[in-house]
DNA sequence: AACGGCAATGTAAACGTTTACATCACCGTT
DNA sequence: AACGGTGATGTAAACGTTTACATTGCCGTT
């Protein structure tokens, strides 16, 4: 129960606590014998260098800051196991906070990150841009965005493709000769929901096909709002030969919508999501969708954050975007593609 | 870019650094006047007190350490929410730090964690036991323990009812008629499996059903293991009426298995799970399974945590024992009755 | 013999706060 | 008029480190 701390262990070693410091640290030279008796006794008292005294003096707490939304958990908890696992490589921790993408709690956040408690800021805030975010921030360094709306060059972000991703999966669908085309979408001041609206949008004007305003249906990323879409898509006098969900809880959604009207899928109403979720395997029919490198993108993140600081001192501004790829299953028809072919040539 | 501090915003406002930090915390009386002039500068300033240097002297952080192992996520960012909303109630954040079950990370996290960063901890590890991992350490209190095997008294502990949740769910299956019940395990070293494995047994003990080692097969509790477990069961010359799956992600695995390989869920053979993630909802059949208060968990533990420690300076120990339910949907065979026959698709 | 250089260690300031204690002015008692 | 109490504020030590600078002793040169 003795007091414990360097003092203790200077006086046990019989040098002064600069010198257990320099030890600890290896920041000098000691010589081989101190070096012994000091660590011996170290070993002895089981001490540990408290991090906070450390903290103070070097201004470096070797921790990092993590906000974000608490929507979609799976997204959430695998862009935490990407930066936690990049962050450890560098004997860094992580601080997560969630926000609710409450403007409030992002700026209550950011207020506790500042003071000193972290080296650096990884934010993800889909709803708010990044200017927005920052108006109060200081620290224009050490921070970076992920998968946010980053209008100004000057910010360091890292993002996916959205468009593209979107893009690509709406032309698989025309591909497969749908031509009414519906999409259940994000919110309006969802960034990737508008993104991938946005790619929707495109594909079907580069193939020349007409926007049908009763076909872009409003959501909001949960299960229940896609299954409601569903709902109202299937009260259309003429329904759509496909749809694409703004991501794969609302496809989920969709689908127990059609299970419960007995549409048959992809048969009747091709499907296609966005995100790639691990359940996107297991649902019947398996769901086919965009894949997004979550996992990469948090430890980039953390690299940019990390390795990158000195790279980067001026206003030049990063913006990482990954690129997405469609993961064909059996929701969108592929698998009956061969039939058709067959039946077609018979 | 001039020097901000608590010594500049005492030098404006003409009064000492004391001052300034007593109406930052409301500490002492000060007079209104001077409360205004004060609170005026700070303002202008935009100071934040800095973090580490109060907390050198509080000894305190308002930051909670989270140690967990890495395994199934759902799982994982479903008790982060519950543990980061109570600890945000009572203005507290959270370092979380994964640590794979790996001896050697665990001892590296709780050193880090030690070092005066945090005011507690909270530690989940099912495969080590709490005295394997206190061994080297000294602030027993601020300590609690979640899923995990204390197996001395002195410990704080919340976990879930594994063994009276798997005893309802093989009950269950009992009373449908099924008397092949094969499981598919967790680990031999990780706590949860074993319990569940227990109630399994006692299950099987009080209806006086013979255990068969042949459907006792082995798993790691991922969705992998799950498969190639199914692969094994059905590969036996008399196959299970029903099967029980430790947990959620092998049950989906062994799903899997079965669609490949024709065979008709809950028809040929039954199938449960345990933990009741969100995907249990949407897969065909809709998976019957024992639900598990994860989010719950996490905010009695930062309770007993933040709001206990008084009540049990002593070495009394706290064991609590969420209990759990079971959840019926599909594909344990209780929807056969009257519901309309799965149509086939091949 | 005096000195410069070097290796090993000690001294003390600094980091940014909180807080026990001291100080001071003022006011009401006696 | 002297005193004690009180409310407002200042002073300085403390928290546990790191590190620039100072000190010491020793050795090899000249």
């Amino acid at each position: 129960m003795s007091k414990n701390g360097i003092k203790e262990v200077a006086k046990r070693a019989n040098v002064s606590i600069a010198t257990v410091s320099r030890v600890l640290n290896g920041s000098a030279v000691v010589s081989e014998e101190t070096k012994q008796r000091v660590a011996a006794v170290i070993d002895e008292l089981n001490y540990m260098p408290h991090a906070i005294g450390r903290a103070l003096v070097t201004h470096k707490t070797n921790l990092l800051g993590v906000i974000l939304p608490d929507v979609h958990s799976e997204f959430f908890s695998e862009l935490i196991r990407g930066i936690d696992q990049a962050a450890r490589e560098r004997s860094y921790h992580i601080i997560v906070s969630s926000t609710h993408s409450n403007k409030k709690e992002i700026e209550s956040m950011l207020n506790v990150m500042q003071g000193g408690h972290v080296d650096g800021l990884i934010i993800m805030s889909p709803h708010i841009s990044a200017e927005g975010v920052l108006k109060r921030l200081s620290l224009l360094s050490n921070l970076v965005f992920v998968n946010s709306y980053t209008n100004g060059a000057k910010f360091v972000s890292v993002s996916i493709d959205n468009f593209n991703g979107a893009y690509q999966m709406v032309e698989h669908l025309i591909g497969h000769g749908y031509d009414r085309i519906a999409i259940i979408k994000g919110e309006e001041s969802n960034f990737d929901a508008r993104e991938r609206f946005n790619g929707y949008l495109q594909a079907l004007k580069k193939n020349r096909i007409h926007r049908i305003p009763e076909l872009e249906i409003g959501g909001n990323f949960t299960e229940e709002s896609g299954y409601e879409g569903m709902m109202k898509i299937l009260k259309l006098k003429t329904k759509p030969s496909a749809l694409f969900c703004a991501n794969d809880s609302m496809a989920l959604g969709a689908l127990r919508a059609m299970h419960e009207k007995d549409i048959i899928v992809p048969g009747e109403i091709a499907l296609a999501g966005f995100d790639d979720v691990p359940s996107a395997r297991y649902v019947l029919p398996a769901l086919t969708s965009v894949h997004v490198p979550i996992y990469e993108m948090g430890t980039i993140a953390v690299k940019h954050l990390l390795d990158g600081v000195k790279a980067m001192d001026g206003m030049k501004g990063i913006k990482k975007v990954l690129t997405t790829s469609i993961v064909i299953r059996e929701s969108c028809g592929c698998s009956l593609k061969s039939d058709e072919e067959v039946s077609e040539m018979a």
